[in-house]
This record gives C-alpha cells, structure tokens and sequence, in this order.
DNA sequence: TTTATTATTTGCCAAATGACAAATGAAATG
DNA sequence: CATTTCATTTGTCATTTGGCAAATAATAAA
C-alpha cells in the first residue's frame, strides 16, 4: 500500500491523517486471470491501482479484438472514458495474469475529493499526465515498422514482454502474431 | 467568441458576468501560414481556441518530423504537457494556414480559476476529453494499413482533407507521401 | 500418462509499402 | 513572362507484411 501512497504524494502533499483516509477507503480486490474489471456496454464506476499483475484494455472494431495497452504493477487502471462520462463503455478492462488491486469506488473518490484539499488537482493531473504518456507512446509507433515497434518495446517495457501472451502482445503492436514471431526469431 | 463560450457551456454553467471575465481575457492573436504557437525547448505558456484556421502537433523522432495531430477551427490548441508540467517543450505547434487564436495566458487561466467557481472543473473536462479522443483515434489506426487510414481520416474530417498538404496529411498517417498519392489515384 | 486444448512457429505466396530518383505540376518571385 | 522553388505524381524495384494453412510446442484436463 505504501507504492500506492509514493505514487500519489509524487503529485501533491498528503498528511498522515489524509493518508490514513485514502487508504480506509481501499478495497483490496484479487482477480483471477482473464476475469474483467471493466466490461463493455456498463458502466464504470472503480479506480484500481494494481498491488500485482498486469491488465489489458481492449475493444473491439470491426469484429477485431484490438489492445490498446497494458497496465501493471504500481499504476492506476480505469476505464477514464466511462468513468469521467458516466457513460457504457465501448471498451473493457481484462486481468491477463492473476491481479491484486486496490480498488476505489466513484463515491470513494467523491468523499475524499471533498475532504481532502487538493485531491481533486492530484487525481487530475494523474490523469492528464498518464493520458499524454499514451498518446506520446503510442503516435511515433504508427511510422514504424514491425520490427521497431516490437524493440522499441522490449526496450521501454523490458520486464512485461515476456509475461505477454504473444498474441496480445502483437494486438497491441497492431501487427500479426505470425509476424511478430518471425521477428522474434530474428532476435 | 461565441463559438469559444458555446464550447466552454457544454461543460458547465456560466453566468453572463463571468462570461463577460473570460471573454476579457481573450487575446486575440493572429498567425501567418508556418508560423509557431509554441516552440520546442520552450516552455508552454499559451492555450489558443482556434477561431480560424489550422495548427499542427508536431514532434522530432530521430531526425524525423511527425505530426502528431491536426487542430482546427472550434478546438482548443495548447502544448497541454508542456503547460501543466511547464517543463520545456519537446514537440511544437505550428499554422499550416492563416490563423486567428483567441489567446489565454497561464495567468488569465489561473486567475479565472480562481474567479469562477467550477472554472477550474470546465478545463479539466476539456483536457481529459481531448486527450481521451486522440487516444481513440490514433489507437486502431496501428493495425490499419495506409489506404484504410487514408479513408477513416476522411471519414471522421471530411473537411480536413483538402485544407492539409499531402506531405503532412502522410506524416500524420504515417506513411510516405507517394504511398499517399498513389491511394488517392486510385480513388 | 494420455488426451484435448491452446499458443506459437513456420512455409508459401500475393499484396502493400518503402526507398530512391525522376518527371510533372503549381505557386511564388523577379 | 520567365525562372525559381516547392509540392505532388509516377516509375522501378526490393522488402515487409498479411493471409492462410499446417506443423509443432506448451499447457491444461481427464
């Protein structure tokens, strides 16, 4: 729980009494592997910071199951767009390993946002600031190459590579698993 | 302006006072063809609404440049990493056309969060809501290949297309310009 | 252990794309 | 109007990648 609490004094200043709070208001939560901590078509209404394991977010176009990335340890997993909005999500949130979080409620976050000065400007530049992480990622990927996004990978995730199954792995590269095995195999 | 304070409405109530306050710091700003919004290794001081015109996102990836996106009229323009961390920049934003901007300082922003109450709400929405839409619309580009990237960019900005230059329009997509050209010959 | 299931690798071929260079077209300048 | 400059198109060719199917490997279940 301390991970959790390092991540959030990275964005503000929380006193012990704060601090005490944020974690009375935790909801220790195991998922077993390929169960959902978010589904498409509902509502999302949980926060989760992953104690252990790796998560996925996915959706579906076109009839294709596409990855858009992964989440592990000591980070937060939400479904941002439904939970911001309120409104069913087009995506969903998958455990593709046995996880540990700890899970916040809306209301949760409601309460301590209302007694904690400053919660509020934590929780949003936590947001904006793993929101800008993905599109910095993911934007300079759509000019490279196979090859290059699978090393540019290995190279900013070097210990998650290998705890992918190798057909997500590629879903997310947005190339085939076919592919990306061939270029495994050319180190 | 009206355009500017019909955006900010569907975020949250105004009141006509504090509408007159925020339209009294607009400054209105225009820029030539080429010319910068903002600069990289510069520190991002400047949210632009975007009355008339485009700018592009673009960054420097091993010594080549990439367009991260295209902002046009009725959107907001801002280095948004860059402006809330107010570390120097590593992407810039330039007019690919003639443009017209209302202006909002740091400072202007600041003191209408602290004027408005719920200002500070408003802007928050705007940003996780612009964020979350580029994630969406880069991510399924990755497994797309160049034609269909090319037809979905027309699709979702019909009006676009024809006001880009093919070489940025290809850098945006990712793909080269005769690749480009040679789609759209064939329709 | 044996069997069934799922994940990964490989082969083959066609299609898409990039790299490079040259040609053409369009716009700006004197 | 001629000239320069920049943008777009086109040609040629090598390489990458996808699609499909089959083989192999790894994992789970009986």
């Amino acid at each position: 729980m301390e991970e959790l609490i390092n991540y959030l004094l990275q964005f503000g200043q929380l006193n012990q009494q704060q601090i005490d709070l944020v974690k009375s208001k935790i909801k220790i939560t195991k998922l077993k592997k390929d169960a959902y901590f978010s589904e498409a078509g509902k509502i999302a209404r949980q926060v989760a910071f992953i104690a252990d394991g790796i998560l996925r977010v996915c959706y579906y176009n076109k009839g294709e199951e596409i990855t858009r990335y992964f989440i592990d340890e000591n980070n937060f997993a939400v479904d941002i767009n439904s939970f911001s909005t309120q409104i069913p999500s087009s995506e969903y949130i998958q455990a593709i390993t046995d996880c540990t979080l700890f899970v916040f409620s809306r209301e949760s976050l409601a309460e301590l946002s209302q007694t904690i000065i400053g919660f509020d400007g934590i929780v949003n530049q936590i947001t904006t600031k793993s929101l800008i992480e993905k599109v910095k990622r993911i934007s300079p990927m759509l000019a490279e190459d196979a090859k290059l996004r699978y090393l540019n990978f290995l190279e900013n995730f070097p210990k998650l590579a290998n705890r992918i199954p190798l057909s997500l792995l590629a879903s997310y590269l947005g190339i085939t698993q076919s592919s990306l095995s061939r270029i495994r195999r050319n180190i």
